[in-house]
DNA sequence: CATCATGTTATAAT
DNA sequence: CATTATAACATGAT
């Protein structure tokens, strides 16, 4: 279930623990989420401290040392959670760090999660900007806008590559407030226009599902206590999934289709 | 039992 | 070569 502000909450569930060493380690040797990374590999986590944590886009990234990072993909169930460390395992637990505080588990049912391990300095030297950073200019998306002129307008939204952290809800919410189909080519459209709603949804998102969420602990235990938040009522986010949802603006039925392979819905009276 | 799920990627087709 | 389209991945909820 994870976009830009899911993935950054989850990464504060583990952030939680910055200066913490690792004790011990579970590893699940034979779960898929260890496609990309041999599980055993995993080992030389025992012993170092975890150091610092970043998001880009949907991936997070655990530094142990300056060479040597933990990459954390939750795909599309995936959670980051942390638990005193007496934690009993669970089902779907692939992957669980213990401190002397606390246990760091990644749970995942359906396995279309990752992690790797990077060895060297900067891992991520090459990745596009973020619609969040200020190098996602103007400039930038009117160079998207020439590269897939031909690409659906949610197909260019939900391309990691063009709008990394961007996912389904993020992309309708998106085209809702452009007032534009989700299917037309991106081609046609206006790069400033399109910017700005790209970033509205991107900064709203951070703010509404990422701020002030911190749950209070009643018993003693508080790391990583983190509760998601949803946007507010005027979004299309609190219709888009209701039988019968209507657009907030309008009050027209929301119609719904697979675009881009993906469901999706808009307004058929605000969007064309 | 069939359908669907807030994601990515290997492979095919233009 | 670059861009675009689609099937496949695994499990659970409805």
């Amino acid at each position: 279930m994870p976009e830009l502000a899911e993935v950054e909450l989850a990464r504060r569930q583990w952030a939680a623990c910055h200066g913490d060493t690792i004790i011990d380690l579970n590893v699940h040797n034979k779960a898929r989420i260890y496609r990309d990374c041999p599980s055993a590999a995993l080992g030389i986590l025992k012993g170092k401290i975890l150091r610092s944590s970043h998001a880009h886009g949907k991936r997070m990234l655990f530094t142990f040392a300056p060479e040597l990072h933990l990459e954390v993909h939750l795909g599309m169930s995936g959670k980051l959670s942390t638990a005193p460390p007496n934690y009993p395992e669970q089902k779907h637990d692939h992957l669980i760090l213990h401190t002397a505080k606390a246990a760091l588990i990644f749970n995942d049912y359906r396995m279309f999660g990752r992690v790797m391990l990077h060895d060297c300095a900067n891992p991520w030297a090459d990745l596009p900007p973020q619609p969040q950073d200020s190098k996602f200019s103007l400039i930038h998306v009117r160079k998207l806008i020439k590269r897939h002129p031909k690409k659906p307008l949610k197909a260019l939204l939900l391309d990691q590559n063009a709008c990394p952290g961007i996912g389904n809800w993020m992309a309708d919410e998106i085209c809702w407030r452009l007032g534009i189909h989700p299917g037309i080519a991106t081609g046609t459209l206006e790069a400033k226009k399109l910017r700005k709603e790209i970033r509205f949804v991107t900064f709203g998102s951070l703010k509404h599902v990422a701020d002030k969420n911190t749950k209070a602990s009643s018993d003693g235990f508080a790391p990583g206590s983190y509760v998601a938040n949803v946007p507010p009522k005027n979004w299309l986010f609190q219709h888009r999934w209701k039988k019968g949802g209507i657009c907030p603006k309008c009050k027209t039925a929301l119609a719904r289709d697979t675009i881009a392979s993906r469901t999706t819905a808009w307004c058929p009276n605000c969007q064309f």
